[in-house]
DNA sequence: TGCTCCTTTCTTAGTCGCTAAGATGTTGAA
DNA sequence: TTCAACATCTTAGCGACTAAGAAAGGAGCA
C-alpha cells in the first residue's frame, strides 16, 4: 500500500467535495429543466438507470420515501408523460413504472451536453492516462458504494 | 484535441452517472446522521465550504431558497448549535452565519472517514498516475462547474 | 439634518409534499 | 375456502417552502 502525502490528499478531498457540492446543484437544474422536483427527478433516475422496469415499492427503498410519496411522485411523473404504470401480469398487486420513450426524446440534448463535456475533459488525455483514469473512476466508485450502503 | 472513442465516452458517462447517484445518496446519509434536513445540511455545507461567514441572503442566492425558507434554516441550525447569527459590523442589517467550532468536533468522524476513503482509493496509484488524476479533477470541476453555473 | 429610496432580514398566510396509519385489492398456503 | 402476508393507494396532520410585505439599517441628496 503506497503513502499518499498529506497535501495530496487534502486537496483530493477538497476536489471530492467540490464535485459533490456541483453534483447536488447540477441535479437540481436538471430537475428545474424538467419541471420536476428534485424528488421526483431522483425517482425518474432511479428508474431510468435501472434494467427493466422498477416496482413502486422498490423506488421507495431505494429513495427512502414512504410508500404514499412514492405514490405520489409516479402521479406526477406519469402526469407530465416521464413514466407510465403498469400492473404486473405476474403479480397483479405489484406496479411496475416503466420509463416511456417519449422522454428520452424530448431530453436528449441534456444528456448530449453532458456527453460533450466528459468527451472535452477527457480529451485531453492520451489513452494510457484515459485507462487511469478509468482505474481511478472504478476504485471510487466501489470504494464511495461501500460507504454509502453501510451507511 | 485528441479523439475519444465512443465506447470510451459511454463507459465514463455511466462512471459520472453512478458517481452523482452515489453522492446524492451520501449528502442523505450524513444529513440524517447529523439530524438535518437534506436542505438544512446542503446550506451547512456552503457554510463550512465559505472563506469567512456567509450572509443569509447570499445562502438564499447560493442555494436557491427564498430568504424566508433561510431563515428558517439558520433557525434550525442555530438551534441544533451548528451555526451562529453574528450582525455585520460594517452593515448591521446583515446577519453573518458563522459556523461554530462545536460541530466540527462532534462530526471529525465523518470527515475522517472521507478522508479514509480517498487514501484508499489513491494508494493504487504512483505519484505520476496521481498528478494525471489531478490534472483529471481539476478539468472535471472546471467544465463541470461552468455547465452548473450557467444553466 | 431630514427626507427618500434601497437593501437585508424576518414574519405571516397559504400551498404542497411527506409521514404514518389504515383501506383496498391480490397472492399463496393451510 | 379462509386467512395472513403483501403491494399500493388514500387520508389526516405536520412541517418546510414561496410570495408578499413589515421592520430596521444604510446611503444619497437637498
Amino acid at each position: 500500500m503506497a503513502e499518499v502525502p498529506s497535501d495530496v490528499l487534502e486537496r483530493f478531498a477538497w476536489y471530492a467535495r467540490e464535485m459533490s457540492a456541483l453534483t447536488v446543484m447540477f441535479h437540481s437544474r436538471v430537475a428545474e429543466h424538467m419541471g420536476l422536483s428534485a424528488t421526483d427527478e431522483k425517482c425518474l433516475d432511479l428508474a431510468m438507470r435501472a434494467d427493466g422496469a422498477l416496482t413502486a415499492g422498490r423506488i421507495a427503498e431505494l429513495s427512502g420515501l414512504s410508500t404514499g410519496a412514492v405514490t405520489g411522485v409516479i402521479d406526477r411523473l406519469e402526469r407530465a408523460g416521464y413514466v407510465r404504470r403498469v400492473r404486473d401480469p405476474h403479480d397483479r398487486r405489484k406496479v411496475l413504472v416503466e420509463v416511456t420513450r417519449q422522454n428520452a426524446e424530448k431530453f436528449a440534448h441534456l444528456f448530449e451536453d453532458a456527453l460533450a463535456s466528459v468527451e472535452e475533459v477527457l480529451s485531453g488525455f492520451t489513452p494510457a492516462e484515459i485507462e487511469v483514469l478509468e482505474r481511478y473512476n472504478k476504485a471510487s466508485i466501489d470504494v464511495f458504494r461501500a460507504r454509502v450502503v453501510k451507511g
